[in-house]
DNA sequence: AGAATCATGTAAGGGGTTACATGATTCG
DNA sequence: CGAATCATGTAACCCCTTACATGATTCT
């Protein structure tokens, strides 16, 4: 714990899915995750956290940066990813979100990268993602058979989520069936 | 502004909640909230985070408290509903929430506390939640056939969330449909 | 005798939001 | 000529979490 430690939110490898096919200034990305088909309709950040990110994901040795000076604008900090902060993202954009509470941002970001990796990498997440789901399926259904008689509130609640974690695997299913080339058609 | 003043995490008038039918101290407050059926299972607080929630009720001017000294212990805070305290209360406890993300926590803790304003009170707010989810549902459904040709990304998106209403609703339709004497059968 | 319970809190730190700062350039 | 864009940030504040503090009492 000397420097530039300490356990990321891990929605920020995110921001690393903008560098990886290429460098990109801090304002370029920022765009990109702004535009109509991009992420910002699900995670909003503001400017002055984006830049705050950055800085932490370079600090972390995720990312580097070299400055480009032009005439009369502020220099652009141009990042690129470091062989650290490939592998993190490439393990971050391949593995499932372990808790429910993360997939209304952190799973759909991955997946949204996920499909510009390629369908395999699309298909692998999809299926690894199920699994996790049926788990918590069942931990659900457990409680609520543990909790049915004489706790009421209790069993309502595990009979929400149940019926929440059942909506996403429904959803992952029809993401599954559907063609990477969906544009065309429907 | 001129002190305790400043918008209220709203999930905090939940603890409003366990001094509806009577003065309690912060200690019994926070054993009720954590007993088996209680709301603890949904909203975990921890203690240090209990007292300053507290606190803040009572510099808002919701909570009004009286020092119970006794021997050897900790003086005792007991606590009571000011009138804007009950005022603040009723009117938590009988709105529905604006957002689909306070569901998971917010709405189940005024459904409990619905419960025990009796069999009326559940039975408005889940059918005034019902009707702020349709217009949920509604709006997804809109984006999905605004998204669908070019950006498939969005169309996933708002196709999640579309899911994920509906199972709220469908939930909805499960807690009206379920006796408030539950506890005998099933 | 040691552990859990009773009954309050304070202190430090991390993460995020909001507001503000800057200063040239291009667009309408 | 004013507004939006380009391109970076800093400062203050709020909320929450984690850790630590206290000191008698009842339970095992």
């Amino acid at each position: 714990m000397v420097n530039g430690e300490g356990a990321f939110p891990s929605l920020a490898l995110a921001l690393l899915g903008l560098v990886r096919d290429g460098a990109r200034h801090g304002y370029a990305m920022y765009r990109e995750w702004n535009e109509p088909n991009g992420l910002g309709a699900v995670w909003r950040i503001k400017q002055s956290r984006w830049y705050a990110l950055l800085a932490r994901l370079e600090a972390s040795g995720y990312l580097t940066s070299t400055v480009q000076p032009q005439g009369g604008r502020p220099p652009r900090k141009v990042f690129r990813l470091t062989p650290a902060g490939r592998d993190a993202y490439l393990q971050w954009v391949r593995s499932p979100v372990e808790h429910g509470r993360q997939f209304r941002l952190e799973f759909l970001a991955k997946l949204h990268f996920a499909r510009q990796e390629g369908p395999g990498v699309v298909a692998d997440l999809i299926d690894r993602q199920r699994a996790v789901c049926r788990g918590w399926l069942e931990e659900q259904q457990a409680h609520m058979a543990e909790a049915s008689p004489e706790q009421p509130f209790l069993y309502l609640v595990h009979r929400y989520r149940a019926g929440q974690v059942a909506a996403m695997l429904d959803w992952l299913d029809a993401c599954a069936g559907m063609p990477d080339r969906y544009a065309a058609s429907v």
